[in-house]
DNA sequence: AATTGCTTACGAATGAAATCGTACCAACTT
DNA sequence: AAGTTGGTACGATTTCATTCGTAAGCAATT
């Protein structure tokens, strides 16, 4: 499994491709100036950074270059919610559970679906 | 509501401080040294820092100072949890839980506890 | 041919977090 | 009295993330 330690910049980047598939820099750009006021070569310099990181891929055969995700949506939350759990709930996941669930009120379906995956979890004993 | 963004060598800090009730800077250290390696300084240096932003009281009547959280868990927990599951996970608590639950395993008596929390939500319908 | 516009590349400044070395102080031990 | 131990304070350094200015290339338009 591989490492991964997005920044939070860079975190707001990933979102954007993962959203889009693929993208170039002016397009993650503008979606970005949206809700923040930094340069077009803040971007382009980020993500020429997390090309080197092998955080994304580029097709530079125009001019224009297209990048894409290089790291999965899944696998990167799965280790931000670990950091998580280690460093704001002792290494407990259920202490982060029952905090997510306490506060936010899930509805009746997604109920069930954490129900589904707690009998199953049961059931692996 | 406060503010609050503690890094995360501080947040490493704040749960023990948070589990201890108080401590000096040698028993947060001793806890820290189990899975780091930095020295006695760099917890000292840390520790005076979070007292300059208010993270911490101390009482330094006596040679040895005393330190305390002044941010309470709850809130911390509550507000990082809820800016995780908006940026990663769309807003929905639920995909945060199940990310949580499918990737670490709870043992059965922590099962049992997310059972039974599960259960005073449906009931509260 | 020159200008304009959009692009990449890259160096550099800034600021924050984390780390450590060293100095200094007080109390206890020899 | 001198040294040892254990504590705080603090400056310096390192590393990293973020930001931007500027140069240079290319294509289309004037």
């Amino acid at each position: 499994m591989k490492k991964i330690k997005p920044t939070e910049s860079e975190l707001e980047i990933l979102q954007i491709l993962w959203q889009k598939g693929s993208a170039t820099v002016r397009e993650v750009h503008e979606v970005l100036s949206l809700h923040k006021d930094s340069g077009y070569t803040t971007t382009l310099k980020l993500m020429q950074i997390m090309y080197e990181k092998g955080l994304v891929i580029r097709n530079d055969q125009n001019k224009t270059h297209i990048y894409q995700p290089n790291v999965s949506k899944e696998n990167t939350q799965q280790q931000l919610v670990g950091k998580m759990i280690h460093s704001l709930f002792g290494g407990s996941a259920t202490a982060l559970v029952m905090q997510a669930l306490g506060t936010n009120k899930p509805n009746a379906e997604e109920l069930q679906a954490i129900q589904t995956l707690l009998d199953n979890l049961k059931s692996a004993k």
